[in-house]
DNA sequence: CGGAAAATCAACAAAAATCAACAAATTTTG
DNA sequence: CAAAATTTGTTGATTTTTGTTGATTTTCCG
């Protein structure tokens, strides 16, 4: 890692990634130095691309890496958007799903606008939301400690209000593919409400895109719960041979 | 990942994002700046497919389908957005609200992207979803069953969750407000959800705006609870002489 | 198709932010 | 303890951004 440069290097740059973008005014008041000794600072920590500056303010490039919600969105937009549009056709008016909290799943669940009289449950206050709106929903909300960047409940009442549920799909994302794994994600918590979610629900729908097929370099460690005979696969391409065997019990559909 | 070209770019992409589409006129009167500023800032970012322009409006590139949250919200929203101003002010980086239901509280909630570390408690799906993206924060959700048109929640675990909480502020609002009866609303949930908002806040903050000084003609029949001594009154619009005695106690500020 | 309203664009003056250089203050070093 | 070295704040020149004005384009609606 690179070394300070100053002695205020390190509460700059605090203060720039908790605050997202501060003007240099603003940050010289509050740390007590003139606004000429923020700039010095901050032109070395610029250079090497610890923070951004712009003019008239200093933006932190670490919202930008540890990607929040919404611009997880918009990576491999188009793929989504084709997986939500055949999710929704398997989705009949009328019927029940347990949905999770992947960006995936927000796509089909904004794209279930299509659907009427559907009855949800999520532990996402994003899908939760979304679906609510719609009159002749019956949507409920799993959960109440939100998390904080995406907005998604993984508490014991989360659990609860899951496993009380009776469905007849449940919508499920993951962040790689594996030929031998299966479906991996990164958090136990997220492996604990997919175990729930499929128990409940009479058929799962697993959606991932193309890119979930290559072999990150970051690779998530856990697992997913197995999915049964049965179960629909929905992808935006055909998933390469080495993953046959994996997928051999699914049913598979394929976006375009 | 591109650089922003402008301090204002990363809040611009944010908004535009988060209401789907937004006229630019609007959008400059929301962050204070003239409309020509936007235009320039945008400029870039419709080049980079960050967002894209068209007559009258910005459109988001990233939720991309129909859902614009708050454009549904049309009613009165310039004065929503300027309440929503002054009610920001007052809220401090780290205090902790209760927010409720109402379409004004919505844009609040939007407008506290200004603040971080919040601690709120919300039965509004779509509050908690806002806030819950803002890194930093610590967002519950109160209630598991959504009502369908709003997103809101009434039930019984709505009511424990808040009654738990101990806040420095709770956002109000009201359907009207009459010279004698004092704030009124429409349904007994949300009179019994203001009156535990209430308790358990230091300080209130009621939220309407000029229309609600006007007679309906649908008169709403519940009266909400009485405010205490020095809570505040926040509007866009100088009270009728006829409501002076009514709003006696209050700190009334003005947002223009 | 024509005229009105709204939105956009271009250009310029005013305001704000940045930079460079120097002096004062602080710390380090001999 | 003093001299050197570094850091910090101040000043004024320079650059960038911003709001305003008016011209131009686009949309709307009869």
């Amino acid at each position: 890692m690179t070394q300070p440069t100053s002695k205020y290097s390190e509460e700059i740059l605090r203060r720039v990634d908790m605050m997202g973008t501060v003007s240099v005014q603003e940050l010289s008041q509050i740390m007590g130095v003139s606004d000429q000794t923020i700039r010095r600072v901050t032109r070395p920590l610029a250079e090497r691309g610890a923070l951004s500056k712009v003019h008239g303010a200093l933006v932190s490039t670490k919202s930008a890496l540890d990607p929040p919600f919404l611009s997880r969105m918009s990576l491999n937009r188009e793929a989504k958007v084709a997986i939500a549009h055949e999710v929704v056709e398997i989705v009949q008016d009328g019927d029940s799903l347990t949905i999770d909290t992947g960006s995936t799943s927000a796509f089909i669940a904004q794209m279930l606008h299509k659907r009427r009289k559907l009855t949800v449950v999520t532990n996402s206050a994003f899908v939760a939301s979304t679906l609510a709106m719609i009159p002749g929903n019956n949507v409920s909300m799993a959960g109440t400690q939100l998390r904080d960047h995406d907005g998604a409940s993984f508490d014991r009442s989360a659990f609860q209000v899951v496993e009380r549920a009776q469905v007849d799909y449940c919508v499920l994302s993951a962040s790689m593919v594996h030929p031998e794994s299966g479906f991996l994600i990164h958090e136990q918590c997220e492996v604990d409400m997919a175990f729930a979610m499929i128990n409940c629900a009479s058929r799962s729908i697993m959606a991932v895109d193309a890119s979930k097929f290559q072999t990150q370099a970051r690779k998530p460690a856990l697992r997913q719960p197995k999915l049964n005979k049965g179960d629909i696969l929905v992808t935006n391409v055909t998933p390469p041979d080495a993953f046959r065997h994996m997928l051999a019990e699914l049913e598979i559909q394929i976006a375009d």
